[in-house]
DNA sequence: TCTGGGGTCCTAGGACCC
DNA sequence: TCTGGGGTCCTAGGACCC
């Protein structure tokens, strides 16, 4: 018999506003929210702490029902580039508890510490990382422990914020079972009103679903097979440790203010886009091997279209070649709409290291973003205007955010 | 609750090859 | 020969996650 194993799945508390708080601490103790403020479209809640939380309001909200809700929520802007900041603190001090670190996003992942907690007892490990990541970070963190992957994020989700939760497989009938099935990770909002439809309305139920036919038949075969495997808190994936730090595929999408009938507006930001998404492969040292649009349109249908390449890619003038191919192929007199796409997968590491050079590279990335944002709304002006590029007219100096 | 953006993984089906 | 089957690659789309 093998040896269980000790996972622990640790996920930073509402981490954006986490980080807004380690920045600014006069914001600790008011109830705070990271959203764009964007009144048209985008301004939605991204990560409201737990002040925040406390009248009701949830990431995804929309910026104007907050305010509802607490009329004296003080909304903060989203800086990426401190949450990344945050972010690798935080994964650099796990790397000091163990090499065995699997990073499943920005704000969490998971630890295998079975070879650590020789040494020292699990929950006194936790309570340790815990209390460290907030004396050294100000940041708050969520850790659940046990024997595999699926019942440590279970468990890391059981108590928020600053939890320690240990959930032993013995004890699954008691703590995991009487969930709602929608608490179960891997179940979403296409799945579970399927599962509710055949009678499975927890974890339990669907632990001891007895004709598994039925769910094949809704689900799939190997989707069923897997959830129900993992509700008896089963589950032998390892902790990934290789942690090589590429990523799959880049993309950068707009949802206009407007919905867009033409395609000359929808090249001009696909040419900001595919700037964008040129930029970071450059920055990643990367090519890619495949280039792609997203379209979605006024009834939110989604689709994609791509173009596979025999020799890999990843300058500006490349990407939106193939993005405007895509668009004149697919694109129909009448269409309208709402989000333009551009996406490079299949990516493939760059021999020759990057000597392109885009016209936004003597940017930072802040100014970077201000900028795209500047055109985008150019080119909403120009909406309706017939067909003239206005092209890129002098930057205005930005005022830097400060550090 | 009229609904953002950036990712991941999986699967179906067609093309192509042997 | 009017007809096989398997393997692999590619594209599109679905679902999920933070």
């Amino acid at each position: 018999m093998k040896t269980p194993k000790i996972i622990f799945h640790i996920d930073l508390n509402c981490f954006f506003a986490s980080c807004e708080m380690a920045e600014d601490p006069e914001l600790v103790g008011k109830p705070i929210a990271v959203a764009h403020l964007d009144p048209l479209r985008k301004g939605i809640i991204l990560s409201p702490n737990y002040e925040a939380r406390k009248f009701g309001i949830k990431t995804t909200m929309l910026v104007r029902e907050a305010l509802l809700l607490c009329k004296d929520l003080i909304i903060v802007e989203p800086c990426f580039e401190t949450y990344e900041h945050y972010s690798k603190l935080f994964f650099d001090y796990l790397y000091k508890i163990t090499p065995f670190l699997e990073i499943s996003s920005i704000d969490e992942g998971y630890l295998d510490v079975t070879e650590v907690c020789t040494k020292i007892h699990p929950l006194a490990l936790a309570e340790k990382i815990q209390k460290e990541l907030v004396d050294e970070y100000q940041l708050p963190v969520s850790i659940g422990i046990a024997p595999n992957k699926f019942l440590a994020k279970m468990a890391s989700d059981m108590k928020k914020p600053l939890g320690i939760t240990v959930l032993r497989k013995r004890e699954i009938d008691q703590f995991l079972w009487p969930l709602p099935i929608e608490a179960m990770f891997g179940i979403g909002k296409k799945t579970a009103p399927k599962l509710r439809e055949v009678g499975i309305n927890t974890i339990g139920d669907l632990a001891k679903l007895e004709n598994l036919e039925l769910l094949k038949k809704t689900i799939g075969e190997i989707y069923a097979r897997g959830l129900m495997e993992r509700a008896n808190g089963l589950d032998d994936s390892q902790v990934d440790a290789s942690n090589d730090n590429s990523v799959a595929s880049i993309s950068n999408a707009q949802t206009f203010d407007n919905d867009v009938y033409d395609s000359e507006t929808i090249k001009r930001t696909m040419k900001v886009l595919s700037n964008s998404i040129a930029f970071r492969l450059q920055q990643s040292f990367t090519k890619a091997l495949t280039v792609g649009i997203q379209i979605k349109y006024n009834d939110f249908r989604l689709v994609r279209h791509s173009k596979g390449l025999t020799k890999p890619i990843n300058s500006e003038a490349e990407m939106y070649a193939i993005a405007e191919d895509l668009l004149d192929e697919f694109f129909q007199q009448g269409d309208i709409i709402r989000l333009i796409g551009v996406f490079a997968t299949r990516l493939v590491e760059d021999k020759q290291a990057n000597q392109q050079v885009t016209i936004f590279d003597d940017l930072s990335k802040l100014e970077k973003e201000a900028e795209i944002q500047r055109i985008i709304n150019g080119v909403k002006n120009a909406f309706g205007k017939d067909s003239i590029s206005r092209g890129y007219t002098e930057p205005k100096p930005k005022e830097k955010r400060s550090e």
